[in-house]
DNA sequence: CCTAGTTTCAAACGCTTGTTTGTGTCAATC
DNA sequence: GATTGACACAAACAAGCGTTTGAAACTAGG
């Protein structure tokens, strides 16, 4: 959307290939399904299609392929969460409900992972990336927290008989039902016998906002 | 179960260091604490203050190892809870409130991971095992979900009006929240500026006990 | 056509990995 | 006291790892 790779696809007007985001995307998809030490990079550039030196030249180490692909999923993620919370807002004219607080918070999660046909989920990278990251990532995370202070802002204003201390838990509690739209997903199914699936992903975004919305406005 | 180990911990009448028990105890907190492949047998038996031959030894190979270590914790575990669900069952004389149920789900899990002093704690292994596991550890993962569907029972007499399907959404939301207790408290901390913190660890499950109860009792 | 700069590629580098081997040690059995 | 089985240990094994190298293959400007 910025200046690279007009084209999701194979570039018709353009035959380049474009390695760096075909690494990049390989990478965000096996990181997640799976986790950063267990990729080695002969495998993750067999599967984005290019040569294995491809990852050092483009990106320096494989450290460094994590941190990008960390980098580009969290603008983007961060960028679409504003721009919703900014927008319920301004529809509220002030302090929005609740639950829109909370879908800006999850939908664009769900919808950027779902909407760009990357099974690679940003949240399941995100528990590697903290673990397992180098230092330089560490510091990375922590930046990508202070984002997260507008939404403490915003929920602490339309619940303000909330203890400062019970919005910071309830917004952590959220973000555990977020992450359990990315993970374990497998054995929901199994638990219910095929019945619950993750393909209608609106509904079950809608149904986490709401399980999320109920336990926040507690008591 | 076989022959080793009549006491839990290290024995009190015997010097002897139990090597098994020492890896055991090694690999469930560095697997959890990082990732299974990312931990390797000579950092591992270092830690565990044992040969590095010792592991395929008692265990066979590692990927035994993760299974071994996950078997332990899931037997406890579900133990555990099974006793407490009974437990409320018999003191609500039928079907025990939302939040006695979601109170034997969650408490236990937390409770060993504390009680037993261990950091590493057995959802995020759990996370990790499905993922990067063998196989075998993938059986063990379904059996284990078998267990669950007495929780699955249990809540849809307490909520009759709701449909199957919610009931299964929110139960998985629920161990999401529950998953939030053992991941990502760095973060939480860091958030709020050390006003939360997983120090008092009976607070913290009443608290996501809560969130959960209200999440599944909405509308 | 030549040149300069960028990107690709096969091969190899040193190192770490999980695993195996052979020997040594200790305790119990006969 | 010799024998047996279980365990500990250091050393080595092949395989795989991330990374580097140097030379081809390309693109574009003069």
């Amino acid at each position: 959307m910025t200046d690279t790779a007009p084209e999701g696809d194979g570039g018709p007007t353009d035959g380049r290939p474009d390695t760096k985001e075909l690494i990049l995307d390989a990478a965000e998809r096996l990181f997640a399904a799976r986790s950063y030490s267990s990729v080695s990079l002969r495998e993750l550039t067999a599967a984005a299609g290019v040569n294995l030196a491809a990852v050092n030249y483009h990106f320096g180490s494989k450290d460094a392929l994590l941190t990008a692909v960390f980098k580009r999923g969290a603008v983007a993620l961060n960028r679409e969460r504003a721009r919703l919370l900014r927008e319920a807002e301004e529809r509220a004219g002030g302090t929005p409900p609740v639950r829109d607080i909370l879908e800006a918070l999850i939908a664009p999660a769900v919808r950027w992972s779902v909407g760009t046909g990357r099974l690679a989920l940003y949240n399941q990278f995100t528990a590697v990336a903290r673990t397992e990251g180098p230092p330089e990532m560490r510091e990375l995370l922590e930046k990508d927290v202070s984002h997260l202070q507008r939404f403490v802002l915003a929920l602490a204003r339309a619940l303000p008989h909330l203890p400062q201390e019970e919005v910071y838990w309830r917004l952590h509690f959220s973000l555990g039902v977020l992450h359990s739209l990315y993970t374990d997903l497998s054995r929901l199914e199994t638990l219910s016998g095929g019945l619950c699936t993750p393909e209608d992903s609106e509904a079950m975004t809608r149904r986490a906002i709401d399980f999320a919305t109920a336990g926040f406005e507690a008591r």
